[in-house]
DNA sequence: TGAATTCATCGAACCGGTTCGAACGATCTT
DNA sequence: AAGATCGTTCGAACCGGTTCGATGAATTCA
């Protein structure tokens, strides 16, 4: 059923449907009314091809995230269900491409083959084809995430620098001397993954600060990486008593390490970092961090999409976040740790 | 940039262009040569809108998945990274849709706007008015969980009976008497939750066939509440020696409420149930448990779903799996506990 | 009472592909 | 040498919407 059948049940023309529909031009209420009957009667619903086609509009806006192999993480979860529920808000459809980067098929054919009107990105790198290549197209897109040079393209993101710095902080003033730093896999900070650098980064600088000792390490994000890293780090410096982690999938292992070792969280062991709430408060004790507010993120990203959507020509906008940290159960006081 | 514009600068009709890139009659070499040569100068990549509406497919499916409200679990996570990827290797995109029930806005556009050549849907209810309207109108689509009446449609499923009996059997093995049952929230139970009810029935039947003292809880989905789930546990039957959880998200709370409560597990309190391998691993200790093959069913479901869209009027088919339980260190003999 | 204006509706063109039947020249038969 | 056959290519119609200019009837104004 079509545009056509709908004219011709109710005696009008097809454009006069249309109109109806669109509310683009007056239609007497007399054929509204006869015409929104026949509509009711057969629950016709436009062809989502058809429109699409003839206005350039698809309603759709794509989520470019990265493909597994790198296992999701939970914050990757939180960020597609705010997405899709703030686009839904709009009716916008969200459409799922799983590119790493600028050359992959699925990310060509998204743009290449107009299925979407907009995009948004994550897992964003520092230096980011797919975020180079959208703006120089002027193609419409939203990062979830910064780049080294974000101006001019649009973006929500996270002050890592500043979030990983307030962990050495809150840590330093604990009392803590010596630190360990549980990053992302190490793929993913050669690859220039913005977290991973950006964290490394704040917390290298926090720590020169307080004049720490520390020791940083990539952790692949699973459990039993984590459990491995946490065990490294104990034989590299037995005196460690604090770490900072931007890896959520390793932290049950991590917690898993200091028990085998005999260490006790806050007592004699304090952890914290950047994790989302969710996860942070399902280990035991739970994990004292800078909640990554994944959700608003999402939806802030939508937001900015849509509005440049409606708005061509709008200027960049964006917005970066630095949530506090969390106070929860992980951190305490450090000890007078013996030395080896 | 569209298909004239290339028959233009190649000098030949827009109809032989399309053949030169379907393939479904024969074009000559060199013209094939010819025409290649302009798009890959011009980079041109055919409009997705106009193919879908020329030829009546979209090459793209529908993942219909719950909204939010009800917190994603890690299950979710991974049937959707499956899915997307499963989808890509056919060349198919995925369009998300957060629709609980067949009357969802954005579930009657997936369908009625002609958005997807098929859908994939998850979260299946015993009585599911979606999978009922879907078969109803022979729409092609095929289910990440089982109905109460499955006959007719596909699907791929978990053994949720099976899976609740054995871990009963696995537990009255070991000469736990007094188990617990922790499912998910009531609110799911009650609405018809498949794996929530399969689940409950599985382990209530196989409790009855050993005899066991049981009784079985509903629990939100977080940590919070499995905390004070296990709370309730001990506090209506003390001599619980055991628990199995359906509730993935609540596994987190649980061991805390065990750790709260003075109980070593394994060695005073064993935990079993239903849980992905990931989730199960990162808790510590590692939890003696069914491993949801979710990956494998998220390709599963492609699968067929692609089978059932090239090949039309096959007769339904369906997986149904029932992973063995994969033993951890979460469960161990019941020892004497003492009672009240 | 005729001209100007307003309102509702129509027909046709268009978006960018796919597909069918027809036409073309070259080769093969007989 | 005329007719049949084959491989290529073309033009036109179609998919189902949107949009623009035109038309005609009803209303307002001079």
């Amino acid at each position: 059923m079509n545009i056509g059948e709908i004219a011709q049940r109710a005696g009008v023309s097809r454009s006069t449907v249309s109109y109806a529909l669109s509310g683009k031009r007056p239609v007497s209420e007399d054929t509204r009314q006869k015409i929104q009957r026949v509509i009711d009667e057969l629950g016709y619903q436009p062809n989502a091809s058809a429109r699409a086609l003839a206005n350039g509009r698809t309603n759709t806006i794509g989520l470019v995230f990265p493909p597994a192999g790198n296992h999701y993480t939970g914050m990757q979860l939180d960020f597609i269900g705010s997405v899709v529920e703030a686009a839904a808000a709009y009716d916008y459809d969200v459409l799922l491409s799983p590119s790493g980067v600028d050359s992959d098929r699925s990310f060509q054919r998204l743009l290449g083959e107009r299925r979407v009107d907009g995009a948004i990105l994550m897992e964003i790198r520092l230096q980011d084809d797919r975020i180079d290549h959208l703006t120089e197209v002027g193609f419409p897109s939203v990062a979830i995430g910064r780049t080294a040079q974000p101006e001019g393209s649009w973006w929500v993101g996270l002050d890592h620098t500043a979030l990983a710095s307030a962990c050495v902080h809150h840590l330093a003033d604990l009392g803590h001397r010596r630190v360990a730093f549980v990053n992302r896999p190490e793929q993913l900070l050669r690859a220039g993954y913005e977290s991973a650098q950006r964290g490394l980064d704040g917390f290298t600088k926090a720590a020169a600060e307080r004049g720490l000792t520390v020791r940083t390490y990539c952790c692949g994000d699973d459990a039993a990486s984590g459990l491995a890293c946490l065990e490294r780090i104990l034989r590299d410096d037995p005196a460690t008593t604090a770490l900072v982690t931007l890896n959520e999938a390793a932290l049950g292992g991590l917690y898993r390490g200091l028990a085998q070792a005999g260490r006790h969280v806050p007592l004699d062991f304090s952890v914290t970092g950047v994790v989302a709430s969710r996860w942070a408060e399902t280990v035991t004790p739970q994990l004292t961090a800078a909640d990554v507010p994944a959700e608003e993120m999402g939806r802030l990203a939508v937001d900015l999409l849509v509005q440049r959507l409606d708005h061509p020509g709008t200027p960049a906008r964006y917005h970066l976040l630095a949530p506090p940290i969390s106070l929860r159960a992980s951190t305490g006081p450090a000890g007078t740790p013996a030395l080896p």
